[in-house]
DNA sequence: CAGTCGATTCACT
DNA sequence: GTGAATCGACTGA
């Protein structure tokens, strides 16, 4: 016998911690993304800290721009931005307003809704594969930059709330360098997930692009 | 204002 | 394993 997972709502004094106390604690937890066509719902099981003005794998590393905003403000909102010329990732905002801490979404097993989710990720070969990455991820919640700025801890029926759901113990949790992250960003192990996992994301250390011509 | 490149994914070989 | 896709933010001149 399960014991049924938590729908208590994380408060904004959880996000309102060092990003690092909070990324790991996020394991376990149920994003729930309201769209206009249903909700769908997911377990997280991979995410990455990034820990503002400190951090150079961070967005916020070289100060407040239009773009990342959103993580110097209050924590418990989601920052979402835009890369590759066509893929939008997740993160939500931790620690004071000023301290640009941010937690990186990158993986998760959709636990419902995944009706929804299979429609805008027609090249998932298995539900594994719908949210294994944080551009899948953002893609399966249907989640782009009109929703930079959200506030995570609104009431259910918001357009994305986080749930207690059942916290993974500090024994399944694994720890590495984040992945894809440039220069002195990779060296931190600031990546977090759930150990033997099966939607977890594959490592992938940072690939300079190559020079066109 | 032009050049560079990204907290990635996908199709192919 | 390799290369393409695709565009906006940021950088430095």
């Amino acid at each position: 016998m399960i014991a049924a997972p938590d729908r208590t709502p994380l408060t904004r004094d959880f996000f309102d911690r060092p990003v690092l106390d909070v990324a790991p604690d996020l394991l376990g937890r149920l994003l729930v993304r309201t769209t206009p066509a249903g909700p769908v719902e997911l377990r997280l099981t991979e995410v990455e800290a990034y820990d503002g003005a400190n951090d150079p794998g961070s967005h916020a590393y070289r100060g407040r721009t239009a773009r990342n905003g959103v993580m110097f403000g209050p924590p418990g909102h989601v920052y979402v931005y835009f890369t590759y010329g066509m893929w939008h990732c997740m993160n939500l905002v931790c620690g004071p307003v000023g301290r640009a801490g941010g937690v990186l979404l990158r993986a998760g097993e959709v636990t419902a809704g995944a009706d929804g989710a299979r429609r805008r990720r027609l090249s998932a070969r298995n539900d594994r594969e719908l949210a294994k990455g944080p551009a899948r991820l953002a893609t399966a919640l249907d989640v782009d930059r009109s929703l930079d700025g959200t506030d995570a801890c609104g009431p259910a029926g918001s357009p994305v709330t986080v749930l207690s759901g059942t916290p993974v113990v500090p024994d399944q949790v694994r720890s590495g360098p984040r992945t894809g992250v440039s220069g002195d960003g990779g060296v931190h192990p600031w990546r977090f997930w759930i150990a033997n996992d099966p939607t977890v994301s594959p490592y992938r250390p940072h690939a300079p692009r190559r020079r066109s011509t």
